[in-house]
DNA sequence: TGACAGATAAGAGCATTCATAAAAGAAAGG
DNA sequence: CCTTTCTTTTATGAATGCTCTTATCTGTCA
């Protein structure tokens, strides 16, 4: 398991939840496998009861599954649930880029600048992990720059499913389109082109989308039930 | 404070969680008021775990605000999250009701019927109580048609904030319009006609806009912040 | 040999205790 | 009389221990 350091003002419970989150997305902890709480404790430094309080948390969104007096595991893939978190997250973003475009200060606009200056710098590098960060950031921005904030918080419990999909088909997402994407993006926000904005969002949200097909043959025994016909 | 009791396969930490949200929402817990999980556990007849529990679940949401070591308060009402709750509702159930045209099933139509008809027997029957409830099972059914249940999960913790407001203006509501809504809605996803559904509930939803200044008005003291100008 | 009942083990949920930090109040000094 | 500092109180957060439920295993009886 991939362990980092409790943060300075961190609490054990948040220490907790980021790392078995970060984990599963890594499938350091494979779909299917189990886990309980003592072990987990043990492996982070903290008693039972911030990493019980993290599992359940965890299980709100379907990303672990508790059976009482049985035991804890973590879940297969449920693609329904991963084209869920698809469609809230279309849904919602494409509804935030336009009210970025209104409402965009030109602070979070050099922020954003920064942002995708910094992808163009890391994909010359070749380092992925701080990529997939900086995209999650300028996401983050837009919901900022709309002032929903909040709605994004909400909907990161749903993105693992997602994230961990994502995770699987590794290579095949092209950070390059998406960084371009990613620029576009900037652009048409900082002119204040909202339904330009708008419609380079819902293409570069497609791009996310990986074949479920291949991810499925590559890692059998992940997915729960059939593929649909 | 309301209390009800205990149902019986429920846990002790939603038992706290339903009656903390529940007596929010009524404004039994007033805006601002300080509350303690001792206090609460000692009402619940519980221990400070699963209240504590269910206060930080409620944190996540900032329905109730915690400073470490200092005390817990029911948060003050801020506008812009009451706002930025209408917003996801706004965009998520458009969508939604969309898909659920398309999705729905024969058994799930009929369960939308007779949630209808029983909405016009309690309008008779005056019992805002049970409409209120009615009305949330009504656009759950929708989620459940499109196949989006665990969306419909995630957004029930933002809505206290608008739960909470739409309480607070209770008579300025019109039941028998949303009921009438309700019964068109219903129409419109039967017969398959998605745009038809979609422009609907836009106008729906419009109706539980609530005068932000007159709420204001009649319960100063609740609310963070001035009015925007 | 199969089925049913009782014992045993394991885990979730809850209660209680302990640690820590911040605020309020009391006491002392200027 | 006001200010500053130290003590006491009270809050959350973490840790540990206990209980109750349930599943599985084993033994006995038909």
């Amino acid at each position: 398991m991939y362990i980092t350091e409790q943060l300075p003002r961190e609490s054990g419970r948040d220490y907790a939840l980021r790392m078995i989150k970060e984990n599963i997305i890594r499938l350091e902890l494979e779909p299917g496998s189990s886990i309980s709480d003592r072990e987990l404790a043990v492996c982070l430094s903290l008693s039972r009861t911030p990493v019980r309080e993290a599992l359940l948390e965890l299980a709100k969104y379907k990303v672990v599954d508790i059976y009482p007096q049985k035991g804890s595991v973590v879940s297969l893939i449920d693609y329904e649930l991963v084209e869920e978190a698809c469609f809230v997250r279309n849904v919602l973003e494409t509804a935030v880029v336009e009210l970025a475009c209104e409402k965009i200060t030109e602070a979070l606009l050099e922020e954003l600048e920064s942002n995708v200056k910094l992808q163009r710098f890391y994909i010359q590098e070749r380092v992925p992990d701080k990529l997939m960060e900086l995209d999650d950031e300028f996401h983050r921005l837009l919901f900022k720059a709309a002032g929903k904030l909040q709605t994004y918080e909400m909907t990161k419990g749903m993105m693992v499913h997602f994230d961990r999909v994502r995770n699987m088909a590794l290579g095949t997402v092209k950070d390059r389109s998406l960084a371009e994407d990613h620029q576009k993006i900037f652009e048409a926000v900082r002119d204040r082109e909202s339904s330009k904005a708008k419609k380079l969002m819902e293409k570069h949200l497609n791009r996310y989308k990986v074949d479920e097909e291949e991810v499925r043959r590559r890692y059998p025994g992940y997915f729960k039930g059939p593929a649909r016909e």
